[in-house]
Parts: structure tokens; sequence; C-alpha cells
DNA sequence: ATCGAAATTTTGATAACTCAAAATGCGTTA
DNA sequence: TAACGCATTTTGAGTTATCAAAATTTCGAT
């Protein structure tokens, strides 16, 4: 009937992402991650998502999981959408730092109308990608999921672009930008140790990172384009 | 404890208001005109200005009324910070319509940080004065108060500048605006006929525009600078 | 001084969301 | 297959905000 409120909005959201995250295939959450992912006790996201299958939005298997019907998966597409075009628009325009606007766009989404999403969508050009590189799903809900390859699985020596950062988190995105690490670097990694857990990468003007292959997974980057010219 | 939920911002606000409504003095706002403000049955507003006055935001005498404590009185102010802030920057920066910001801005007032109230602020020029040419209060809540005569009050034939417009209806805002009824505008009060319930305005390009008594009290005036010069 | 209308408060319910802790189901391991 | 451990669900309760309708208070008019 009425709109969906930000608790219902979250909860899409979540499952969305919990969705994303797993493969392609198994598009089923548990009860467990999705309350870890909320924050919420786990009785209560039963009980929400119990009502949210009443909705329509999720389809629910007690003691298996959940996951979003088309309405469901639309909805939070647009939820996603919202999110991510805030955070683009504070960064661009407003000049706010990378790692801040995550939460502000967290509150912000549940608040911007239509209208408003779409006026920021025209005055940044209808961007296709937020400041992590993360796609942004169009006014109709469909998102291109284009899938990247990581610092720990791109050949090494080869030169690549840094696309898409998988973590949303102030502190790591604070050490990323300190480093030169930010969606749209050439990159290149030099050499990868598992045993030590080290990934040696090099950087604009040489510069080399070391990072842990924990956070190598999560910079996501493709083949370099050649460059054309002399 | 926690800060405030939007709930008890929105209260805070009808009340600052009401209380500005009224006069210098009598700044006791009644439970009824405090329920219609918010669109709610009277006996919710009892029970949340109950809840209020436990927490220190306002002082409550049953039967009689409720005002702002001081700290009411900040919080509501800074409320109205973000209010302002945001519709001007709405317009300003997203070229909204002075018409159709004030709901955006009415939602979108609850989610801002002051973080990102300061770079709106900031991006602004520390604006004194919002669309409407409401002021707007500083970060520490204080506000200028100037009180300004009305095309009602105004010498007839004396150029005056329309200062400000008290009423946020978008129809009305629509009408002003197509009869260049706004903020900043050059005008002069042509003729006024209480028995007719009629003011003749004269606009820019002598263009005549006519208006009741009661429309007339809403559009505040300064009287207009001489100018210099030749 | 009292009566009655209007405003206000109280009462009893409801909806949405949450938790802690008890109960239940499920799969694995012995 | 029986039992253990873990995930999940259920239960009982609390919070915040709301309403409709009954009870109460106030105040002006007779």
């Amino acid at each position: 009937m009425g709109f969906p409120s930000s608790t219902v909005e979250n909860y899409l959201k979540a499952i969305y992402q919990a969705e994303a995250a797993q493969g392609e295939d198994r598009r089923l959450v548990s009860m467990g991650s999705l309350a870890g992912a909320l924050g919420v006790a786990p009785g209560t996201a039963t009980t929400m998502v119990k009502a949210l299958a009443e909705s329509g939005l999720v389809e629910y298997q007690p003691y298996t999981g959940v996951w979003l019907t088309p309405a469901g998966r639309k909805l939070a597409a647009l939820v996603l959408r919202r999110h991510r075009l805030m955070e683009l628009f504070l960064v661009k325009v407003l000049g706010m730092s990378w790692a801040e606007v995550h939460d502000e766009a967290e509150r912000l989404e549940h608040a911007a109308s239509d209208r408003l999403i779409d006026r920021i969508d025209a005055m940044l050009g209808r961007p296709s990608t937020d400041p992590h590189g993360d796609p942004i799903p169009d006014s109709t809900g469909s998102m291109a999921n284009p899938e990247y390859q990581t610092l720990v699985t791109c050949p090494v020596g080869a030169p690549v672009v840094l696309t898409r950062v998988i973590d949303q988190d102030a502190a790591f995105l604070r050490f990323l930008e300190s480093s030169g690490l930010t969606p749209g670097q050439d990159l290149r990694v030099e050499s990868r140790d598992p045993a030590a857990d080290q990934v040696l990468v090099r950087g604009r003007r040489d510069r080399r990172i070391r990072i842990g292959m924990r956070a190598a997974a999560k910079l996501q980057v493709t083949p370099a384009e050649r460059r054309r010219g002399a």
C-alpha cells in the first residue's frame, strides 16, 4: 500500500547485496548473514522477512533462507541507485571525501525523491558508476554487473586499471586514498606471495604499495588499454 | 540520550514556528494549533508534548499550552537551519523550482549531517536567507528576526522590494512565480481597497497584479533603496 | 452561579520494529 | 541412529508513535 519504510528498503538492499556477493546462481541468503549485515538479532530478521514475504517482495523458506522476488529486486536496485548517485554527487559536487560519503548516503537514500535523484543523475551526466566503481542501476532498476578480475587474480606484471573497490569501510578507503589506490589509477602487480600473504603493487610514479591478499581481493581491475599513437 | 527522532524534530519545529507566528511576547502554543500544524489527533500531541517536557525540550502546562525551553529552542532553530539551507541549495545548485523544494527539504532536513549542512552553507557563501526570504539560523542556533512591513501595511505608492514570503504552499508559490512576485523584485502598491479585498500591485515593467488582502499580508517588503547616481 | 460548548486529556488499541531468551529443527559426527 | 551443536524460529515483552472515542476541564454566556 503505502511506500516502503526505510527499514524495508534496508532489508531489501541487504538481501540484494548478499545475493550479489555470492555467486551467479546461489541467490539464497541465510537469516544469520542477513541479521549480521543489518546489525539486528536473528529473531528480528526472521520476523521482518516473513512480513516482506507477505508483501511479495521476497520468497522465504523456513530454515533455509530468503531471496528477492522480481518486485523486491527492482525496489532494492532503486535504493542502490539512490545510494550510489548520492555518493557520487556528494563527492563530485560537494567535494566530500570518498571515505565519508557512505554513511551520509545511507541516510539520504531514504529521503530523496525520485525527482531529486533524477536531477542529480542529469547533473552528473547519467554516470554509470559511483566513486567506488560500483555500477549505478538505471531508473528502471536494471544494472550492468560486469565481472572483474582482482589484484589477486590478474596476471602478475600486466598493466591494469583499478576499476572498483568492494568495501565501504572508511578506514580502508582512507588508506587506499593515501596510497593512491583509487578507481581509475593505472597499476601493475609486481609480485604475489600467498605464503607471506603479500601482494606488491606498482602504482603511479612507480610507487610501491604492499597489501595483504584479503585487501587485494577487494580491489577489482581491468586490463589497461594499450595506448594509441607513438 | 540518543539524538532526537524526526518526529521530535518536527514537533519542536512546529512549536518554534507557532511561537514565531504569534507576537513577540505570547509564546504559548495551544495543543489544538500544534496538532493541527502537524496533522495529528489532539491526543497524540498531548502525549508527545508530555514526553518532550520529560526530556527538557519544552515546558508544558496542562490545559494551557507548550513553549520551548532554551534547549528546545536551539534544537528547533538548527532543524530550521537545515531546512532552509537545504531549500536554498536545491534551488541554487540543483535548479529545482521554488515551489517544489519545501517537501523535499522537509525530508532531507532529518537525514543530513551537520558536516553536510556545513558544506552546503560554505558552498552557498554562508547565506542569510532562503529562497522565500526566511532568515537562516547560524550553526549556534541564533537567528536574525527582522520585522518587515507587508503589502497590506506599506505606504501606497512607495517603491518597495519584496523580501519574504510567509507561505510554503506550492500552488501559492507557483502563482507568485508566474506573476513575477519573487523575493528581490521591485514593487509598488498602486492601490488598496479593503472593502473589495483587493490590492493592486505594480511589478517589473509596470505589470499590474491584483491579489487579495490575505495573500498581500503574506508578502513582506522593505522600502526600496534610492538608486545612487544619475 | 451554573450550564454548556469547545478544547484538552485520558483510555484502550494498534502498527512497526526491536530484543533476550526459550524452544525447535537440521545436519553431522560418532 | 542417536545425540550434539549450531542456526533458526518462537515467545513474551518493550519502545515509539499513532488513532478514536470517552472523560474531564475550562471558560464564556446566560
